[in-house]
DNA sequence: TTCCATGCAAACACTTTGCACCGTG
DNA sequence: CACGGTGCAAAGTGTTTGCATGGAA
């Protein structure tokens, strides 16, 4: 699974290039980095690829299934690597922590909108946002969104 | 409660202005709405109101709890007035329908999420991206995000 | 009469696009 | 050696800000 994204290219007809491993790389090390943090992360010990780059590569990455973006701000959209399971985020306003949660959790979730809407959810780019217990109350400064 | 929004900003150290009124107004008949249509709703039947005033105003009406915003696209914000009940959206990608559910009626999930992460979700400013069954297998044209 | 709110224009943050050149397959 | 990918620069979208003027209280 190490070099699957190879074969992953290959498949769908995309090329194999330095600019796709790097920015595959930097996502992987990331963890949740926006095209921003992704091209500054790859800066830092490469040749420099250039933004627009960055962007489409982040496009036909997340189309080939290697990785996945969700909203963890209202500004720059965050990309992760899929390692192994799907899962969604739950952002604190307060003190911005990011909680990553299986979507096992909420089977039942996902089994009542199928039933009563005919609705299936995208969990994996599911992102909630409210408080987390450290700030219940205590409302204080800097806040996401 | 159909005046209530003058009371709700006076109470709050705000001033009465007809900006205020159109822009509440205009939202109230949109339904969902980015900065964007509000301003150009105001426009089709009253004087102009610059577009900075409309995001000014947005910030205020939301910051006083008469309107939310949620994000139904990759794109703008769009705001809501809260008539009554807390609710959060399913958008399908495919046709973009745009869905309310009662927040009532994922208590499980809020529960859960209280008791096993310490969590409480805003779930008047989620939404979950999916497919509708309109829309399921048959991935077609025009898709959001 | 005092400030808050508005209009305007410029600046911003993020993203996309057109085009010539480059390098993978 | 063809065609997809990249770099670069410019243009696009959506949003914010500084400042002078205007109007609600």
């Amino acid at each position: 699974m190490n070099s699957d994204w190879r074969a992953r290219l290959r498949e769908r007809g995309y090329r194999l290039t330095p600019q796709r491993e790097l920015v595959l790389g930097a996502v992987e090390e990331l963890g949740h980095a926006t095209p921003d943090q992704v091209h500054a992360e790859i800066r830092r010990h490469s040749a420099a690829v250039n933004l627009s780059t960055v962007y489409r590569t982040l496009e036909v990455l997340e189309e080939i299934g290697l990785i996945r973006h969700t909203h963890l701000s209202d500004r720059a959209p965050t990309y992760h690597s899929i390692g192994g399971r799907e899962h969604f985020h739950l952002v604190c306003r307060n003190c911005s922590t990011v909680t990553s949660v299986d979507s096992g959790e909420v089977a039942d979730l996902t089994g009542l909108l199928g039933e009563r809407y005919g609705f299936t959810p995208d969990i994996g780019h599911l992102t909630i946002f409210g408080t987390c217990h450290h700030c219940d109350g205590a409302t204080s400064e800097g806040s996401v969104e």
